[in-house]
DNA sequence: TCGGTGCGTTGAGCGAGGTCAACGCACCTT
DNA sequence: AAGGTGCGTTGACCTCGCTCAACGCACCGA
């Protein structure tokens, strides 16, 4: 990884910035340094399915095509590392190793997005929210099984594009499970989970 | 790819029979040489998610991990091919090229994983039922822009839990499109589309 | 021929989540 | 201090898709 610095340029940019649109010539790849971005794919009257959050460390634009399939904005301010896909092209035939890793992320993110399926398609608002605070937990913070407190960087409109939910059904649904015990709510934009195993327990059946 | 067939087993399998199931130790990749088969997701009550449909040609078990993350059975009696992950990490030590292959391969998925998340997430029953028919016609039978007509092997219940779905839903849509005249029903599982143009429009928007 | 079974269709009524609207609050700028 | 803006919450009402139920039809074995 350290090869790789050679060829990066570093970005900085303001929260709901745009990094690249779905259908621009993927000519860069990213990773993020600080801050958190989101992905999301548009449909023509405005409906939008965010497909992702991007913490520090993940990377962006790795779809190996002509076009980005989705397109990429901060919610944070954020730093990001930039390399041409050329030279990473370049890279990777020098060092093997680095696309079995890029195969094991894209993996990883196949998964993940399997499991999304699963929620978007068969899961009740509640499951949903319950999910996706689980995973926001453990991607984000530490994963002590006791007591656990985290921030939510992004907005509930973020969070309902998320879900497949509206902004009013996200905010109803974090007041129910905050009256039921499962969660507290510090600040809008603060998660404490008193009891994991409960809230996990509400992610489903 | 004529090396893999040193390494390869052909297994027949019948309709309803499954393959793999989620969590089993993923000691096998397949390749699907005929008939179709169903990839999905279970929650503890039942409640099922079909993440995606193979048909001749394409991989299952490809996910490089220890465990499968979803289940796989057989839509139509069906013939896999069958080799064991340990030796494909062998051949792709020898063909590193292969790995390139199985990386595209892997992009593929995800970029279909993210369009079907938007269509779970924010599409209606009717654009959902839309969008499906179409990626049917281009994933399995030819594209040509005019009339075009094909099988679809599966139940309403699997395209149901593939759209995120009832059963009663996805059966009143093909109703409704077949009285629209978007599409023809000449059997329950045989589609034809008299204009592609007209039904890609009510894919969305 | 006659039930039996599985699958798809259709109808009637219902409910989870969407829509529309009002409001509270934090944070601006002047 | 006053007004404005963006975001989150809450309430009232509505609707799309779900639930429950009946029925049709093809296929099957006895």
């Amino acid at each position: 990884m350290e090869v790789l610095d050679r060829l990066v340029s570093h970005i900085q940019i303001r929260p709901g910035q745009t990094v690249f649109e779905e259908g621009d010539e993927a000519k860069f790849v990213y990773n993020v340094s600080r801050g958190h971005v989101r992905l999301f794919k548009l449909l023509q009257d405005g409906r939008r399915q965010i497909t992702g959050f991007l913490a520090p460390g993940d990377f962006l634009g790795l779809a190996a095509r002509q076009t980005y399939a989705y397109s990429a904005e901060a919610i944070t301010e954020a730093d990001l590392c930039r390399f041409k896909v050329g030279e990473l092209e370049t890279l990777l035939e020098e060092m093997p190793q680095v696309r079995e890793r890029l195969y094991e992320i894209a993996n990883d993110e196949l998964a993940a997005a399997q499991e999304q399926m699963l929620c978007l398609g068969r899961k009740t608002a509640k499951e949903r929210v319950a999910s996706f605070l689980i995973s926001q937990l453990r991607h984000g913070a530490g994963c002590g099984d006791g007591d656990a407190e985290f921030d939510l960087p992004m907005s509930r409109s973020d969070i309902a594009d998320y879900l497949g939910l509206t902004i009013e059904t996200v905010s109803r649904t974090f007041t129910a499970l905050r009256e039921e015990g499962l969660i507290g709510l510090p600040t809008t934009h603060r998660i404490s989970i008193p009891d994991i195993t409960t809230l996990e327990a509400s992610t489903e059946a």
